[in-house]
DNA sequence: GTGATTTCAATTGCGCGCAATTTATTTGTT
DNA sequence: AACAAATAAATTGCGCGCAATTGAAATCAC
């Protein structure tokens, strides 16, 4: 056993290995989305918001947090570009005032549709196969699940 | 055969859930790594820095460019307030000026000792078997690697 | 019902990440 | 030698991501 050390710096890297591989792989994705939704006018995390929308319009931004991992701190910012942009609407609920309610505007359901392509476009340009990112994404979501 | 929209809808959803998983873990991680690097006066891509510099000393600005996937734009400033908090000191290269090598200080070394509980402890709350995340590191550098 | 607590969104401030541009230096061409 | 092209870092500007704080509204406690 000639290296006391190995336990730590095994440990050590391994570490490094997987948090720097969900990082650069992350920052890797954005930059494959870029293209694509730069086309739309929607940046990637705009992108998340509408996806999220257009399962449950009227959202709150609250809901809109929990379902995206994102506080107020960013979303506000981010909403508000949206509704100049013209994609949604941002309503005071009548019944509790603190909350706010997002709501799709016309041109930003009828984003959906042209929104079909960009995940064909980057699954085309990930070169993976699809069992491998069902596989890889289950795995991924397992692992998220159990962090805090 | 009822939903003819069902090849775009599931590489649509899985498209999104991969690159959700991706995004929402990397984030996740990274807080987790906040405490422990937060006590040491370090952020997440500072602490990247490090660990490339404990390897390489003296590397460049493009040459950690490479290796962390980060350009100019993101690494001057970052260099620059590393070197403001002692650890780090950017030097032009007498042979080409255009050239900025990054030397760690004597602070810079020191801190490896102590960055070494910085695994240990996100290991730890990351409540995964060390096999399991040898495997999906192999796999998310893999994807990486196929990534442009 | 009044005060304390909690909840929700907004705000402030800072550090990335990156596209686009600029400046300085080196290399290549002739 | 002189000019063009390429390279390296810095700069500018913008959009996140998040901690911390603020302000307003609803809920709770008694």
């Amino acid at each position: 056993m000639p290296h006391s050390q190995t336990p730590t710096n095994s440990s050590l890297l391994l570490d490094h290995q997987l948090c720097f591989a969900l990082y650069s792989a992350s920052l890797a994705m954005t930059k494959l989305y870029k293209p694509v939704l730069a086309e739309l006018g929607l940046t990637y995390p705009q992108y998340l918001v509408l996806l999220v929308l257009w399962e449950t319009d009227g959202a709150s931004v609250s809901e809109l947090g929990q379902r995206l991992t994102l506080d107020s701190g960013t979303l506000t910012p981010l909403l508000k570009r949206m509704e100049t942009a013209g994609w949604l609407s941002r309503q005071r609920d009548s019944v509790d005032e603190r909350r706010v309610h997002i709501h799709l505007t016309d041109a930003g359901r009828q984003l959906k549709t042209r929104a079909r392509k960009v995940p064909e476009c980057v699954l085309q340009a990930s070169q993976c196969s699809v069992p491998e990112l069902v596989s890889l994404t289950r795995q991924i979501k397992s692992l998220r699940d159990r962090l805090p």
